[in-house]
DNA sequence: TTGCCTTTGAAGTGC
DNA sequence: GCACTTCAAAGGCAA
């Protein structure tokens, strides 16, 4: 993926970018993409219909009822997202986004970032983070086009509730992160009250100068350290001292910036403090003093980062994050380990893509549900180009990295059974026939056979999207190439031809159940694979749903998508049947 | 109050 | 190595 090279060609990858981002066709994609949510909606309601339609004649009318805001709103986010973007684009063309400091993060999604991490009405220390630990500086444009954008109608555009949001901001400051919920998001909320957590008008980003400016005076000041954010930060006590993975934000006069667990750190990790990606993204474009530095050790915010969950975070400020549990007696092993902070797994791209997307999502439509709206996204991350998506991947794969850097001892298995374990009832004795009954009236009937063999490409886009490693220049050489961001690149069959030597990622072991012995779309993704292997893609991994498959199906797939559903289409028609008969399940 | 739903991906377990 | 399970986020909803 020439995009993602970190070597030479930087400027000229970062103009590729550059241009898919100042894409002109972006505002028709925001459109479409509004349509397009309406369709979604439109799409899970129906299915949740048709789910339903055993046991109730739901009308039109009566979807129309349910159906999500009126037109009139539509308009109003058009005109906003338009005015959005040509703010946005006129501060791209001023110059702030003449080339990506970080050919691994050309996807200069500043407003969608914006979005997720406010889903909840604040922004995540973990969005905020990647805004400063990926795009320190590119997200400078974003917020001038926040602030651009938004000064000359303050009025307009920042409800009553942003502002109070805007009021409660010392809320933020003061760890009490609130939350908002925006019932009916406005399409500029996301942005607003983005600006109102973490940029404030007139505020720059603290990371981006050791000064920030007062909110209320507007005169450079030192910032205040609550208002840095750090990614994992963990309480003070007990803790080592961590140089953190991205190294041009680490404290040059070896301030901790991300203080670990004594246990957790037995050493520093300069060697993984600044991989290859890491070392480019640091290069020459963010030179250390843009790095606001922390006269202390302790973390800044006191915000624990959302893989921390923890009563004894909360119950002890002192923080003493013991991992030395195991070294005492069973019974306070017990106390300890129910002191012991519960450390969430890493999201993985999806859910970063969730993160982002919620917010927006539930601003295009009324859903309020979350599986509404995650079938919906589910299916928007499938349509989603392999650029788009490989943002996620590699996204998910720094988090990853760097959770695994701060947690070298945690597992996912740690957190086996913190849930209550979910109710399986008879999910896996269920045969094919309960399956679909209990879970999604079948769609395939409906869908005519063309649709259905091209089904497996549209439903599994981000099969074809899925990025491959990110890039070998974003590959840490330390980091071993992990599996999970091996995803493949079909797209390469047709479109690229001298990305063959991506085919061996196709072997990608499949992480789960059922497709794939018999998956026609396996094969198909590896018709010259090296590898020989027959693999299942993730995305074939489970049954896909009914409903998902004959949604996705009607959206129109983007230009990408449709060269690769072409591609796919050929490739498939060797194996539709096996396709059917899956989707059939 | 608690768990389910729903999505994808990562990682763990068991055979 | 494969199949399967669990968990991560989210918030409405049902029990």
């Amino acid at each position: 993926m020439p995009q993602l090279n970190g070597g030479g060609g930087d400027e000229l990858g970062a103009n590729d970018e550059l241009i898919s981002f100042k894409d002109e066709g972006e505002q028709e994609e925001k459109i479409s993409e509004n349509v397009s949510a309406e369709r979604d909606l439109d799409d899970v309601k129906s299915s949740l219909v048709n789910e339903s339609e055993n046991n109730s004649s739901s009308s039109d009318s009566e979807q129309t009822e349910r159906r999500p805001q009126p037109r009139a709103d539509l308009e109003s986010y058009e005109k906003a997202r338009e005015y959005f973007t040509e703010a946005l684009r006129r501060q791209q063309d001023g110059g702030f986004f003449k080339s990506p400091h970080y050919p691994g993060y050309p996807f200069l999604m500043i407003p969608d970032l914006t979005n997720p991490y406010l889903s909840s009405g604040a922004l995540s220390p973990s969005a905020r983070t990647y805004l400063q630990m990926k795009w320190p500086l590119l997200d400078v444009p974003g917020t001038a086009v926040l602030r651009d954008s938004r000064s000359p109608t303050p009025g307009q555009l920042v409800s009553g509730r942003d502002l109070d949001l805007t009021r409660s901001r010392s809320f933020f400051q003061s760890n009490k992160v609130p939350v908002v919920q925006h019932a009916h998001m406005h399409p500029l909320t996301p942005l607003i009250t983005y600006s109102n957590e973490h940029f404030s008008p007139g505020t720059p980003p603290a990371h981006l100068s050791p000064e920030i400016l007062d909110p209320k005076t507007g005169i450079p000041r030192t910032p205040h350290p609550s208002e840095l954010s750090p990614y994992y930060p963990l309480s003070p006590g007990a803790m080592g001292q961590i140089p953190h993975p991205l190294g041009w934000l680490v404290p040059q006069q070896g301030q901790p910036m991300y203080p670990i667990t004594a246990g957790g750190f037995r050493h520093p990790y300069p060697a993984l403090a600044m991989n290859a990606s890491m070392s480019s993204l640091v290069s020459s474009h963010f030179s250390p003093h843009i790095v606001p530095h922390h006269h202390h050790g302790l973390h800044q915010t006191g915000i624990p980062h959302p893989a921390i969950v923890s009563a004894a975070i909360k119950q002890e400020p002192n923080g003493e994050l013991s991992p030395a549990a195991n070294t005492k007696s069973p019974v306070s092993t017990k106390k300890e380990e129910d002191k012991k902070p519960h450390i969430k797994k890493p999201l993985n791209a999806f859910m970063l893509y969730m993160k982002e997307m919620r917010a927006k999502v539930v601003a295009e439509c009324t859903l309020k549900e979350s599986a509404a709206i995650n079938q919906i996204l589910g299916r928007r991350w499938h349509s989603l180009s392999r650029e788009e998506q490989a943002k996620y991947y590699e996204l998910a794969r720094k988090e990853r990295q760097l959770h695994s850097q701060l947690y070298p001892g945690w597992s996912a298995r740690d957190n086996y059974g913190k849930r209550k374990k979910r109710k399986r009832d008879n999910k896996t004795d269920s045969t094919p026939e309960d399956f679909s009954a209990r879970n999604k009236k079948p769609c395939v009937q409906y869908l005519p056979q063309e649709k259905m063999i091209d089904s497996p490409a549209s439903s599994h886009g981000s099969m074809l999207d899925s990025p491959a490693t990110p890039s070998a220049a974003l590959a840490s050489p330390a980091a071993p190439a992990p599996t999970h961001s091996e995803q493949a690149q079909p797209l390469s069959l047709t479109t690229k031809p001298d990305r063959h030597h991506h085919f061996p990622l196709l072997s990608k072991p499949s992480s789960s159940s059922s497709s794939s012995s018999s998956s026609a779309s396996s094969s198909s993704y590896q018709p010259t694979s090296a590898s020989g292997r027959q693999s299942t893609p993730p995305l074939l991994s489970r049954p896909l749903p009914l409903a998902s498959l004959h949604a996705s199906l009607l959206s129109p797939p983007s230009p990408f998508h449709q060269a690769a559903l072409h591609s796919h289409h050929a490739l498939f028609q060797s194996q539709p049947l096996s396709l059917v008969t899956k989707s059939a399940d």
